[in-house]
DNA sequence: ATCCCAATAT
DNA sequence: AATATTGGGA
């Protein structure tokens, strides 16, 4: 009897549990395909954050640009009265002319808000840009937020340009200027050649578009001076904080007049630095100490590349409101770059103003050529 | 940034 | 002697 019961409990035993283990097993691919479930919304989810990300980027410019349709709809319908009692005007005719057909007069209003709307959508630009910023951003590396700057500070930023336009629209209500993009190739792909060495501290611009853009007017004897553009260094960008690397490898090297630009180079450790660069750096630096000897009082403002290189820069970067712009090297542009070196002038050998005997300079011409 | 030159190192 | 590197200056 003991033993049948044994056996019949053993039986029971041993079917349960396969059902136990065939329920787990059925509850495991419940809990797996709930997972690939969730692994899917999960994915779209995050598809969703990123439209939105867009979305905000768009929302960000969008008083903006509710404003300024604002003001060139009042800048039209001021002109429409202005014109109201003439039969032509030559106005609107100049820029329904980009359209194929001219308008009768009895609708201008609607050509104009028309032809208005249009252009704006046709300038795209004004809504990829930000977009595009925001690509940049998600990968975001040294690399592409210095990219993202340069192209700023060669186009001065979407709001001026932007702006530009508008002013181009209400100013003389002149035709459209359609809007011209810099042509400069993205850097992204420019940039190969340089790669690594071009770190934080250098700002790659890209020369082409404003070269261009600015020679236009210039070249009159048809010569084109630009020479190997296409190849040329990019220009060292001597942000405060190299140029505070700078003065201080300068310090600990006994002052301007005596550190050569290979010691600076060796103390600065900044990578990608070339020798040629430093002493061009240190060339303008003498002069400019040479030029005021007691900078020291100078305060912030007394900087010699200061402005020049940074206005721009500023200025594009706060047009941008909401722009987070990488803090990276740059160097706001609200620090002096000079400021506290103002010691700098290590007058031992200011007055020392050398022999000159040098060398006397003769540098023949060499006239080689016949 | 680039060019030229002189001094110096290899 | 020829060449490369470097600093100074324009």
């Amino acid at each position: 009897m003991g033993e049948k019961l044994k056996e019949q409990s053993l039986d029971a035993g041993s079917n349960f549990v396969p059902k136990i283990i065939s329920d787990i097993l059925t509850e495991v691919s419940v809990i797996d395909d709930f997972s690939q479930k969730l692994s899917k919304l999960n994915f779209y989810v995050n598809a969703f954050e990123e439209e939105l990300k867009k979305i905000n980027a768009f929302k960000r410019e969008l008083p903006n640009c509710m404003h300024l349709l604002k003001d060139a709809i009042e800048k039209l319908k001021e002109e429409e009265l202005q014109l109201k009692g003439k039969e032509v005007w030559p106005v609107m005719e100049q820029f329904i002319s980009l359209k194929s057909d001219s308008n009768e007069i009895g609708r201008d209003k609607r050509s104009g808000d028309f032809s208005d709307k249009k252009n704006w959508m046709s300038s795209a630009q004004l809504w990829s840009t930000p977009v595009l910023y925001e690509n940049d951003f998600d990968s975001k590396n040294q690399d592409s937020g210095l990219h993202f700057r340069s192209r700023y500070e060669e186009e001065g930023g979407i709001g001026s340009e932007y702006q530009q336009q508008v002013c181009n629209f209400g100013n003389r209500g002149g035709a459209f200027v359609p809007f011209k993009k810099p042509s400069g190739g993205e850097m992204k792909g420019n940039n190969g050649i340089v790669s690594v060495q071009d770190l934080p501290l250098s700002s790659p611009v890209d020369e082409m578009g404003s070269y261009d853009l600015s020679m236009k007017g210039k070249c009159g004897n048809g010569r084109v001076q630009q020479q190997q553009l296409a190849q040329r260094k990019q220009r060292r960008c001597w942000s405060p904080e190299l140029h505070k690397k700078f003065v201080n490898a300068l310090h600990q090297l006994g002052g301007a007049q005596t550190a050569t630009p290979r010691q600076i180079r060796e103390l600065m450790k900044v990578d990608g630095l070339t020798n040629d660069e430093v002493k061009s750096h240190l060339q303008k630096y003498r002069l400019h100490i040479q030029k005021l000897p007691s900078s020291s009082a100078g305060v912030s403002s007394s900087s010699w590349f200061t402005q020049e290189q940074y206005g721009d820069l500023s200025k594009a970067i706060i047009t941008h409101s909401g722009s987070p712009q990488g803090p990276l090297n740059h160097g706001g542009p609200t620090k002096g770059v000079w400021v506290n070196d103002g010691d700098s002038i290590e007058d031992d050998e200011d007055e020392k103003s050398e022999s000159h005997s040098k060398k006397s300079r003769l540098q023949q011409p060499v006239e080689d050529h016949v």
